[in-house]
DNA sequence: ATTATCTATAGATCTATAGATAATGC
DNA sequence: ATTATCTATAGATCTATAGATAATGC
């Protein structure tokens, strides 16, 4: 039953990435080992070989998640011709909402991270920083030391817009909130400040 | 052991009112039965005569919770002078940051409520819609129809903020995007609409 | 007589560990 | 010989139910 060094450490990869859908999509007090180790064909037994504990595993997932959020904002930043548009295009879609899984760890486990370890919640803080520098370079506000309150403005808005509209069952509303956040963010980008 | 008609409504509502507390605090997941029952100094087997699953509590208690946040926006609204200001002046406060069972339920628990029932989902549509209300009757943009984009997207960036603060180690990074959103949350308020 | 709460428990599930198995890696 | 994974299990906890108890309410 033993695999070989490396398909042992593609086993590792495949359950820290099954997890970091997994816990977005449940929670992380709303999915188990058992599942969590399922979820990359492997059983319960198998998970202490690789991970001290869940709450290692969750800081790992939290670390891939928010990387992965962060690919996607550059990916989509690097790829267009108006950045910011390309970045809202996706996040404030109505796709977004509805991609618990594969979307922003942020929206997904935001309320729950505040509640988790030093472990886990590192990750996170990580991961808005980068969202911030993203942020501030495709606005052009090249890298001043710290983010610019626009940067922080607009993940704020974003990510509590998306919070708000995967709640609220009226279509209607819940797009109508994803557009009133659209037009403030293009408002608070393009706005000129005046130092 | 039996009490009074008049004592199990009372310690129903006591129950209720922990559970606003302890959901807020531990999520809905991260707090079992016979932790919520002590919270009202009960114990677990008196549950069932008063709630028909733990759900069905989940549901009572986010409403509670909910109408408990819109009343604090509706009385530090009418108590000041600059009813937005006085809004900002708790909820984007460093104290609200910290007071996680007390707090925003939308903050506390907005995640978790996408992954819940329809009916616990509810009273937080419905409380979404009254803070809408309030927002929208202190900008002076009486009861239209339905919310103002200035409205859904001030209370976006408001539980996103605060999200985002709750999650990040670095005090003063986290008291910068409270400050930020308080800049844009006047900004956008005070912006003349161009019909 | 009814019933709100209590203690006790059923049955499921959770995290974590133990020992067996079978393939790797020296 | 080592070890990654498996099955099995320990011990705790979870939701939900059952039956006993003692006070209420008719």
């Amino acid at each position: 039953m033993r695999v070989s060094r490396a398909q042992a450490e593609a086993n590792r990869e495949a359950v820290i990435n099954a997890a970091s859908r997994l816990f977005r999509e449940h929670g992380f007090d709303g999915i188990g080992l058992k599942d969590l180790m399922k979820g990359a064909g492997l059983t319960q037994g198998a998970f202490y070989k690789q991970f001290a504990s869940k709450d290692d595993l969750a800081a790992l997932a939290s670390r891939r998640a928010l990387e992965s959020a962060t690919r996607r904002w550059s990916t989509a930043a690097a790829d267009a011709s108006d950045p910011l548009e390309a970045v809202m295009a996706f996040y404030l879609s109505k796709d977004h909402k509805g991609e618990k899984a594969e979307g922003c760890p942020l929206v997904a486990l935001g309320a729950d991270a505040a509640r988790q370890s030093r472990e886990v919640r590192r990750p996170f803080e990580d991961g808005i920083r980068a969202h911030f520098e993203v942020l501030d370079e495709l606005m052009g506000d090249a890298d001043s030391a710290s983010p610019s309150d626009k940067a922080m403005a607009i993940l704020s808005l974003m990510v509590g817009a998306v919070t708000l509209s995967r709640i609220i069952e009226d279509e209607s509303l819940s797009q109508g909130v994803l557009d009133a956040a659209s037009g403030e963010v293009r408002r608070i980008a393009h706005r000129d400040d005046v130092a």
